[in-house]
DNA sequence: TGCCTGCGTTCAACC
DNA sequence: AACGCAGGCA
């Protein structure tokens, strides 16, 4: 074998523990890659390298990864390293992508047709609705939300109602939460639907209840591959164990690569145990360990190991390089969030003023919400920006709309798709029309579609509600007809045409000069571009359900990424931003509440994600004062900005913040008055006076947006005897001044503090 | 039935 | 700040 392998031209240049990890093909496998590591070059290799041993076709391995991004990615570079001879990686791809598959060759064995349709979280939350209607419960306090969140919750972990122990669900709606659970899995099987999780849940129940269909993929899969093992929940945990545990033993070949570090996704189930356990599960698995990091110059590297040195739970590894020196980590302290977006697009056009793109740059949010004020500043500054995750096109409005009707059209069984279009446009159906043809469908036991065909029959619902569910009966058939003859992409046209839908859209712009009715119109216009990127309607559609992305394509215009930390992940840039370092927004407020000392953790390996994607520059920011909840309210940094090894940063405050473990602002050096904001003149529209009793108080400017500043001043103003508010002790007053150190009497903690943070004057 | 208005709630990340 | 919901009214 040692000839075949020193011919091989993909191993060269990999380093030793690289290409141990490539070479061990048989038997179970672990692969602790750090950040940086040449991970994903690891697993590409090593499938190249299977296929070049002759161990098995391109349709014997199983590979799967999380995001399209990921799968995308080694689809492209296996192409790649095995040249011409792919003849498509049929069984690559996100666990939901090929779990989809595997379920519509089996959908039978679970009571589903193979052309079931795959709910998104908006369908789910109207039939939970529905469902919490239907058993009279008070939908305010058990809400449709909390119910799904259950759901999601039980299936992350494998469990179908069946399995489910007897305390499950108790806490909801008085101990009825596992009914509601049964009810929603027997509504789904009517609708001929599965959620997310039933892809993987319903792929479980098939394997376990009949061996003769898992003893086939035993028999197809030679080789398992698992891109981000630290990111399985229970549920893929289970699956990928039932796939490679093989009854004789034999053959065992699974690999997984992953690194607890970067664990970021506990909030929907994923179990770092499960990366903890592998060698216990899979007895004498080799593991190796990629510690020599590629990407990220020694300063960068350094501050982001030492944060996450304060973790308490993990299996610990020493990433090294070569890189050594490169900038520092910089933090940056600003007025608030307008000044953040108005520094950072500085640095941003200072970068391309030394002829570096704008393709090296990304600015990594936590939540998606905080992207708005950099587009806007981006858009006034005229710098191109992409925006990767955010808000979904396929999650808009118009495009549900469209795909409902589309499904409508498909499907005469598809009720949640009937409702949503029924009166869209609006054609004098109400609301309690939508209800009577419910509560004819259940009795009869039949779809909305039909119990709307039988209705329209009898005097049950007359005038105006009649003639329009009679001529929408109509349409549908008419287009049913139709979709014989035509294209997916013209039958759509057709639909949208027919149906008023386009008509309705042009009218919002027209008339009431909506702004975003414009926007609408051009997506549909995409929607149907998107569509003629497949062969049939089914194929769409099924990539809309497990992709919900579109190709941004063109990748060779030079522009900013703006993005999510967690859409990061698996990206690097030469320069990176992370705004937004405040106590309450990183760490997530919310994570620390609902899961204490591990959800602080997750929050630190997310900021030990975001500093890794940096390649040369990684620059840190935090405000004074943020808008939060449309209040503002004064910020503390984050105390990930003070866990981060001193020698490692280059802190250039402007705001006054002092104090802090590293005593790093160096005192306030006062917030410039040359700040001139950029006027917003994005459109609101109008509601009544006093729509919202805090706009009340507020100024307006001239365009109607309501503007209030900041109440607070930087710390650097005040005065002993002066009484103070800070966000995290209250009230108190001040005892000391010196230097950059405030001392403060707190009223209710009844004792002197030193300050770590931003104060209120009252 | 559908629009207007006021009130109350929510506001993390992804397939 | 942005939405969803419900009650009042045309």
């Amino acid at each position: 074998m040692a000839g075949v392998v020193s011919a091989a031209p993909y191993l060269d240049g990999l380093n030793p523990e690289q290409r141990a990890a490539v070479e061990a093909i048989d038997g179970p496998l672990l692969v602790l890659a750090g950040a940086g590591t040449g991970k994903t070059r690891v697993l590409t290799t090593r499938f190249t390298h299977i296929l070049a041993q002759g161990k098995a076709w391109p349709s014997q391995i199983l590979c799967v990864t999380f995001t399209n991004k990921a799968a995308r990615e080694m689809r492209e570079r296996v192409s790649e390293l095995i040249g011409e001879r792919v003849e498509g990686l049929p069984w690559l791809g996100t666990f939901h992508s090929v779990a989809a598959k595997i379920l519509r060759i089996h959908a039978e064995l679970v009571g589903l047709k193979s052309s079931f349709t795959i709910l998104d979280t908006d369908d789910q939350l109207r039939l939970l609705k529905q469902i919490l209607r239907a058993e009279n419960i008070d939908e305010k306090r058990w809400t449709p939300r909390h119910l799904g969140h259950l759901i999601d919750g039980w299936k992350n972990k494998g469990k179908t109602p069946e399995k489910l122990s007897s305390g499950d669900g108790y806490g909801f709606a008085e101990g009825r939460g596992a009914k509601l659970y049964r009810i929603y899995q027997s509504r789904l099987k009517d609708l001929n639907a599965a959620d997310f999780g039933d892809l993987l849940l319903h792929n479980l129940t098939i394997f376990q209840k009949h061996p003769d269909v898992l003893a086939k993929y035993h028999a197809k899969f030679k080789y398992l591959l698992v891109d981000e093992y630290q990111d399985t929940n229970v549920a893929q945990y289970l699956w990928l164990r039932l796939l490679a545990q093989r009854p004789d033993k034999s053959e065992q070949n699974l690999c997984v690569v992953g690194d607890d570090d970067q664990s970021i996704y506990g909030w929907r189930g994923a179990e770092v145990d499960n990366i903890l356990r592998f060698e216990t599960d899979f007895p004498g698995a080799k593991v190796v360990r990629l510690e020599r990091n590629y990407r990220s110059t020694e300063h960068i590297l350094a501050a982001a190991s030492g944060l996450i040195t304060a973790n308490k739970d993990r299996l610990g590894k020493t990433l090294w390089t070569d890189d050594k020196g490169g900038d520092k980590v910089v933090v940056s302290g600003v007025w608030d969030g307008a000044a953040e977006a108005r520094v950072i697009s500085s640095e941003i056009e200072n970068w391309f003023s030394k002829g570096r793109k704008y393709n090296d740059v990304a600015v990594l949010v936590r939540a998606s919400r905080q992207m708005r004020s950099f587009e806007e500043r981006f858009i006034a500054l005229g710098l191109p920006y992409r925006v990767i995750g955010g808000p979904r096109f396929f999650e808009r409005a118009e495009i549900r709309d469209a795909h409902a009707y589309l499904r409508t059209v498909k499907s005469d069984t598809d009720d949640l798709a009937f409702e949503r279009i029924v009166n869209v446009p609006k054609r004098g159906i109400g609301a309690v029309t939508v209800q009577k043809l419910q509560m004819a469908a259940r009795a009869m036991g039949v779809s909305l579609e039909a119990a709307t065909r039988q209705l329209v029959k009898t005097d049950e619902i007359r005038g105006k509600a009649r003639t329009a569910l009679r001529a929408f009966v109509l349409d549908i058939d008419r287009w049913r007809t139709a979709g014989a003859d035509l294209s997916h992409t013209e039958l759509a046209e057709r639909i949208l045409d027919e149906s008023g839908y386009t008509a309705m859209w042009k009218r919002a712009s027209g008339r009431n000069g909506d702004p975003k009715a414009e926007g609408r119109l051009e997506n549909l216009k995409e929607l149907i571009q998107a569509m003629g990127e497949f062969d049939t309607l089914e194929a769409y559609m099924e990539h809309v359900s497990l992709v919900m992305e579109l190709d941004t394509g063109a990748a060779d215009d030079d522009k900013i990424s703006l993005m999510t930390l967690h859409g990061s992940k698996g990206l690097e840039f030469p320069l990176v931003f992370l705004p937004g370092w405040e106590e309450g927004s990183f760490p997530s407020q919310k994570s620390l509440d609902e899961s204490g000392m591990a959800g602080l953790e997750e929050e630190r390996r997310l900021a030990y994600v975001g500093i890794t994607r940096a390649r040369e520059r990684a620059e840190i920011y935090f405000t004074a004062n943020r808008q939060i909840y449309g209040q503002w309210q004064s910020s503390i940094p984050s105390r990930f900005i003070d866990e981060l090894p001193a020698e490692h940063v280059e802190v250039k405050s402007d705001t006054g913040y002092f104090g802090g473990e590293n005593n790093m602002a160096g005192g306030y050096t006062g917030v410039s008055e040359s700040f001139v904001d950029s006027f917003d003149a994005s459109y609101t529209k109008p509601r009544s006076p006093g729509w919202n009793r805090y706009q009340q108080n507020q100024n307006k400017t001239i365009d109607g947006s309501a503007t209030r500043k900041p109440t607070r001043k930087p710390s650097s103003n005040f005065k002993t005897g002066e009484r103070i508010f800070h966000q995290k002790f209250g009230y108190g007053h001040i005892t000391n001044v010196s230097g950059n150190k405030l001392s403060v009497a707190f009223e209710k903690a009844g004792d002197k503090k030193v300050l770590d943070g931003f104060v209120e004057r009252v």
